[in-house]
DNA sequence: GCACGATAAGTGTAATTGCACGCAAAATGG
DNA sequence: CCATTTTGCGTGCAATTACACTTATCGTGC
């Protein structure tokens, strides 16, 4: 009998753990410089590029826990980043939107995102990457729980 | 100008961490019903398909911290699962291995994780899961820091 | 107008993770 | 053979994450 498949290399759940490891390490080692970490600059695209939200609505867009997101938000809140206010329309909703300072930063850490993104694309290959973009936003989108 | 690209959609590292987080959860509600979470089982099939080895090697092969590892076999020694012993020749490596129960645990997971794999691949299809993990392995074995 | 459930957020808490550090054993080399 | 460096592990600690719970506000129906 052959030597049973490996049952380390063919789990998707794995392979996808160690990835997403192996780049976060990367792109939070280039973010740094910056005070950022991905997570957080990830709250920064999303405002700078969508514009304000309440925090559920950001939480969502990002996949992120709620929670979590709210404690993501202290410390750019305390480097005055972004600010967090109550709709007029809705006081229950913190509508969370950019600073002039958080939009500073941002344009100031988007070069170091974009030097991360050309590294890895130089080094994975940019169809390679593309396609892995494409598959793993499949993935995020297919109902698995239940 | 038209929108500025989605800086979210575009991201390689956010699409792999909210791709890993979201499978994480699904592997790990299947495999909750033996008591182990994803990584627990990936341990006991580093045992079971390559024999004892010591800590580091077993870290090594999961790209995993050495000491999240070490963390890890608490419960699964406290489970008896595995034992774990200094090696004759280096009295400093830890030897791990699975125990006739360890191996009787596995087998009864290991249907759950087949099934896992299964409804994996068959929403996202055979063809682009394998896809996906010759990327993923591709880009853990890509070096990126420095 | 008021009681009711539904929704948006914040907090307590526990599990997980990984870096910095310390300790013991082995290898090196004079 | 002893001193030094290297290697294999465990632990303290802080950061991150997410579930359960609480609080405040909104919408509905009576």
């Amino acid at each position: 009998m052959k030597a049973k498949a490996a049952g380390l290399g063919s789990c998707n759940c794995l392979s996808l753990r160690q990835a997403a490891r192996h780049v976060s390490q990367f792109y939070d080692q280039q973010l740094a410089p910056f005070g950022l970490t991905l997570n957080q600059y990830t709250i920064l695209v999303r405002l700078a590029v969508l514009g304000a939200a309440p925090i559920t609505a950001v939480a969502q867009d990002l996949v992120m826990d709620r929670t979590t997101l709210t404690r993501n938000l202290k410390p750019l809140q305390a480097a005055g980043l972004l600010t967090q206010k109550p709709s007029d329309s809705d006081r229950r909703s913190q509508y969370l939107s950019l600073t002039s300072r958080g939009e500073h930063v941002f344009a100031l850490a988007t070069p170091a995102w974009a030097a991360a993104q050309a590294r890895y694309e130089q080094e994975v290959g940019a169809g390679q990457a593309a396609a892995l973009r494409q598959l793993l936003h499949n993935v995020v989108q297919t109902p698995l729980l239940g």
